[in-house]
Parts: structure tokens; sequence; C-alpha cells
DNA sequence: TCCCTTTGTGGAACGGGTTCCACAGCCCGG
DNA sequence: CCGGGCTGTGGAACCCGTTCCACAAAGGGA
């Protein structure tokens, strides 16, 4: 049996086609006697609409290409979660794009692929902005930046100042030596992030303004060796300098491999060791790890709310959501 | 200025629409001198067709979808491209969907997103199609399986049996005890691979064959850290047990992490300690690093073949396209 | 030379939505 | 009670390719 079309849920329902697309694309100018009979014959007959037929009428191709770092975190699955419900309730489609490497990139914008055919753009992490300026890349879609900012075009970030200020506020009131590791941003100019420099800047900012010293050198890249090599470095000299001491990890994954470690060396954390990670990632709760956390889905939807304004007509300057970090205490400091 | 349409292209030409359809689409019967004017036309006007107006024309969505762990490996960043160049001689795009977790792999599939849109699934290294019999997922679109196979479905995949055989068959020549260290297959029941397993039964039976004892009980996770420490523990064993020695790591994930450890400990690589890899990764040529090389973008190539003749209409039985690995040695073994 | 195939080509019909114009019915003010 | 405007609705035109049918021209065999 064929699909059923917008003709037959038309006739099913006694009214003409435009009227079903009306219904369907929350028009208001539709009486709700009328609206219900459609939306019976359409459920009746099961139908969906025809995407590509939706495209080519509209003229626009309804989809959203989605740019990605490449980690697995729950962090990009829930940011995903809430730009997808906002797309989703505005019938637009998403494509991701995973920012494997430099020439994928280049190529998943400057040719005919989907990421090109898309009515609009979302940047996840990284600011590839500045590629449109340089002209390497020649997309013109509307662009929102989500977990970046700058202030040329739309954003959706938490405020990662802030957050390293609570850190910074409540790791003051500690005793004992303070510490904080770091996140070097990639390797690759392109794919940078202010994320880790903003951490750093509130969290130093707010110690140093408690007139506490803080021994701020030790960081590590996003790998879970290179976090477990620092953080024991880290404890080497806290050891040394003598216990208690605090440490500010700019991310769970470092808070992470500073436990292990702790947990290693039979000191007690939360005493000897007190630990504040940053983003709240699952375990954190199982862990006991006091830390930040990030409002990552509304992050998202907001992100694609800016979007969709954009793609509606919206012509203003560039706006930006900003969204506050909590800090959730539990026992690890 | 408007896009120019086919239309406009067969007016410029002089031809007709159809006669322009047929260029594109590569239909053999078109002579060559028409054929030269509306590729003339086509190049003078800057004409690109509309993908959207060409799905539904067509009938289908002339979008593939590649299912494909989250990993920042080379690997992936090659199978795409041989994926991505063969689907884009058939006029294909190719829409990527990481396998963030569960959900969003239920999501991507089950609902009315791009991936069930799409044409064909491509389906890299995890086989999901076990999910499909459950009912577990709905789709019924042609599949083919890459970096994995399963009798049921078309694959194209690289012979890890025979590739774990060369390791094992050069490794039984080398002097000293030999050790094996695997990959541990993933946690979660859904995305798992056999690719690890295979390497492990063609190395075993060729050493055993070769009257060789083995020391195969280690193991390590896809993390540098858990790579790291297994790394250590069996040079541990190695240096309590005496020196020289062999080990074949069936990641070079693995044998990069050994080569470390070994080097940590001031042994020397292909003396001391005997290192085989497997993949091939581009450090490995730089780092000195005997392991097996995999034809990744004819893998994908040929996954991407398989699809598109499933597409055209073939009905035969499942095929597989089989790909022999090769042992490339350098210094370290 | 004539008729019957091929071969190559033009163009209408078609796919399934959206949009816009026209019109019916209603409400309201004068 | 009538005319003007507003609201809600039907449906034709349109978006832009692909496909298929019809037909002209060229080639081949008798």
């Amino acid at each position: 049996m064929r699909k059923p079309t917008i003709q037959d849920v038309a006739r099913q329902a006694g009214v003409g086609v435009g009227t079903v697309s009306r219904v369907l694309n929350n028009h208001v100018a539709v009486k709700g006697a009328t609206r219900e009979s459609v939306l019976k014959a359409i459920s009746d007959l099961e139908y969906t609409p025809n995407p590509h037929a939706r495209r080519i009428a509209g003229g626009k191709s309804y989809t959203i290409s989605v740019l990605l770092p490449v980690l697995t975190t729950e962090f990009y699955v829930r940011l995903l979660d809430g730009l997808e419900s906002a797309f989703q309730e505005a019938r637009y489609d998403v494509a991701i794009f995973p920012l494997l490497d430099r020439s994928r990139l280049e190529r998943y914008l400057g040719s005919h692929t989907l990421a090109y055919q898309a009515d609009g753009l979302v940047m996840a992490t990284y600011n590839l902005t500045q590629m449109f300026h340089e002209r390497r890349l020649r997309t013109q879609q509307p662009t929102v930046l989500v977990d970046a900012y700058a202030d040329n075009v739309d954003s959706s970030f938490m405020d990662n100042v802030a957050g390293g200020r609570l850190a910074g506020e409540y790791a003051a009131k500690l005793p004992g030596q303070l510490y904080a590791v770091w996140v070097e941003t990639e390797l690759d100019q392109l794919f940078t992030t202010r994320v880790f420099e903003d951490r750093r800047s509130g969290f130093m900012s707010e110690v140093q303004a408690a007139g506490r010293s803080v021994r701020a050198e030790y960081t590590s890249s996003f790998d879970s060796l290179a976090a477990r090599n620092t953080a024991a470095t880290l404890l080497d000299d806290a050891q040394a300098a003598g216990l208690p001491c605090t440490v500010f990890a700019s991310a769970d994954m470092l808070a992470g491999a500073l436990l292990d470690e702790v947990r290693l060396r039979g000191l007690r954390i939360g005493q000897d060791v007190r630990v504040i990670g940053f983003d709240d990632q699952p375990w954190a709760a199982e862990r006991g790890l006091t830390t930040l956390h990030q409002p990552v889905e509304s992050m998202g939807y907001e992100a694609a709310q800016l979007l969709l304004s954009r793609l509606n007509g919206y012509k203003g300057p560039p706006r930006a959501r900003r969204f506050e970090p909590r800090l959730i205490v539990r026992g690890s400091a």
C-alpha cells in the first residue's frame, strides 16, 4: 500500500490540502473543529509528511548541522539532547559532524555535502568562525556557538569565569595549601576553546582576592594517562609540602584521576586532600565529588532557539545566552 | 540572482530538460556533442542540481547513514574517506552518526530522523544487526557492515584472523618468551566487536602450531591509562622472567604504551623487548613500530559498493569482501 | 530504394509538499 | 438592512528534478 500523502489526508478529513499543511505547520488560522478532524485523519492514516517534498516546496533544507568535538563524554550527549528537542519542535532535522580532523572539516563545509546544504550551523565548544573570515570556509549560513562564545555571532554558553569564581571562593575557605590543575587546549590551532582559560581566570581572581596562594602550574591534556601522571606529580609535591591540601581540578576528568591517586596512596579524600571538580559528570555523585554543575540541556536548547530565530528572519546584533553554574557540595571538599 | 535550474541549463544548451538530466546521471544514450554543450552550459551557469528536488522526483533520499564508534583514531577518518569517495561518485550524501550511547542509537533509528530516512545503512566495527532481529530497531534499509562481519548481511572487512596469524608466525621466530596483550571488548553488550577476538585466535593458533608458549593473559581497555598499566604489569613479569622477550599488542594503541614503558625502564626496543603492533597508525612509521597494515580506504570503498549494488536492486545472498593485512617490519621487532 | 530498427532527444507528467490568491461566510458599524 | 472588513478555507500554481512516452533521424538489411 502506498504511503499516504497530504492529498489523502485532505480527502479523508474533507478539507483542502492547504488546510492540512496549515495544521502541520501550526499556523494559527485554523479553527478548532477543522484542526481536530485533520489531526484525526492524520492519525487514522498514519500519515507522516515527506520531508523531501517539504524541502523542495519550502525552498529550505530544514536541516541543521552540528559540529562537535569527538569526545564520548556525557556532556555532548546531553547537549545534543537539548539541541535536538528544540529543533524537533520546529521540524528541523539535525546532522551531526564529528570534527575528526582539519581536512575533514574543510570537506564538510567546502563542498556540496549535507553540512553545506544545511540552513544553519551549530558549533559546539570550538569556535571556528574565524575560518569564515579568513575565507578558508565559504559557508554563509546563520551560525550559533554553544559552549563557546564570540562577539560576532550568537552564542549560548555557561559562564565558566563564574564557575571558576565559585570554585575559588569555596576553595579559599578550606585549610591547607591550594593547588589547581588545568586542561591544556588542543595542539591544533584550529580546534581551540576558551572554556578552561575562563575557568582558570575566575578561580585565580577569587583566590587571589582572598589573599591565598595557589600552586597552579599543573596541566594535563584531556587524556586519562596524562591526567593520572599530572595527579601523581601534584600529590608528590603536596605530600612533600605537607597535608592537608585542596585541589581545584578544572574538569571532572582530572578530578577523577586525583581521586584514584589519592586512594592509591592511602590518603583520605575530603580530609587530607580536598578535591573540587568541574562538569558534574554522572559518576560525580556516586564518588561524592564536589563539583560545578552545568545546565547543559538548557544551553543546547537555547542555542537552538537562537538559531531558529535567525532562520525566521531575525536580523538584530549577535545575542549571548549566559548560563550560571551551580556548586554542588558533596564529600570530596 | 536566482539559482539556475535544470530548465535554465536546457535553454542555454538548446536541449530538453530530459537530456540535461541524462547527462547529470551519466546515462549512456547522450551523444558526445550534445553532452559537451550541456556540460558547457552547466559550467557557464555554475549550475548545481537541487538535491531536494532530486530526492522527491527520484523517490529516494540519496542519503546513506554511517554509524560509527566515537574514536578519534586515524582509522575512522580513513574509513570515512573510502566510504565517502564511493558514495560521492554515485551522488549519494553521507550522514554520520557517532554512537554516543544506547538511547541515542535507538532515537536515531526509531524515529523520523535523518538516519531513518536514509536509503541505506553502514555500520562500522559494531554489528548492530542483531537488534533488528530482536525488533528493538525497526529499520529495514539495506545494510552493510564494515570492519565487522556477519553471515546475514553484506560486509567488508579485513581478515583479522589472518592478521593475527601473520603476527604469530613472525613472533614465533623471535627469541625469548612470548607475550600478548588484548583489547577487551566494550562493556555494553550492544557495542561489541569481534575484531580483537579474531586477532587473538589467529595469533594463538600460529604460535601454538610453532610449539611456542605464550603468556597471553594481559588485557586492557581502549584507554591510554589502562594501556599503560597493562604495559607496566606485563613488563614487570617479563623482566622477572628474563629478557629478551617479544610482545604482540593487538592494537597500535597498546603497542605505543609498551614502547613508552620500555623506554622509561631504559630497555632497548627491538633487542630486550620486541613489540609487534596492529593497525599501522600514522605514528607507527615514525616510531619504527613493526605492525600490521590494513587497507582501510579500500574496505570503506568496497563497503560502499556493496551497499550501492543493493540500492540498485541486487537481490542475491549476503556477500563478504575480505581484505588481507600486510606485515610491515620496522625496527621494533 | 524502401521499410524496419535503433539511437538520441524533447517535453509532459509526476512526485508531495507550501504558498498565495480568491472567495464564502460572518461580524460589525452606520 | 446594507456594505466593508476580517477570518477561515479550498485549491491552483509552484518548487525542480526524474522518468517515460513519443517521435525524428540515422543506420541496416533485403
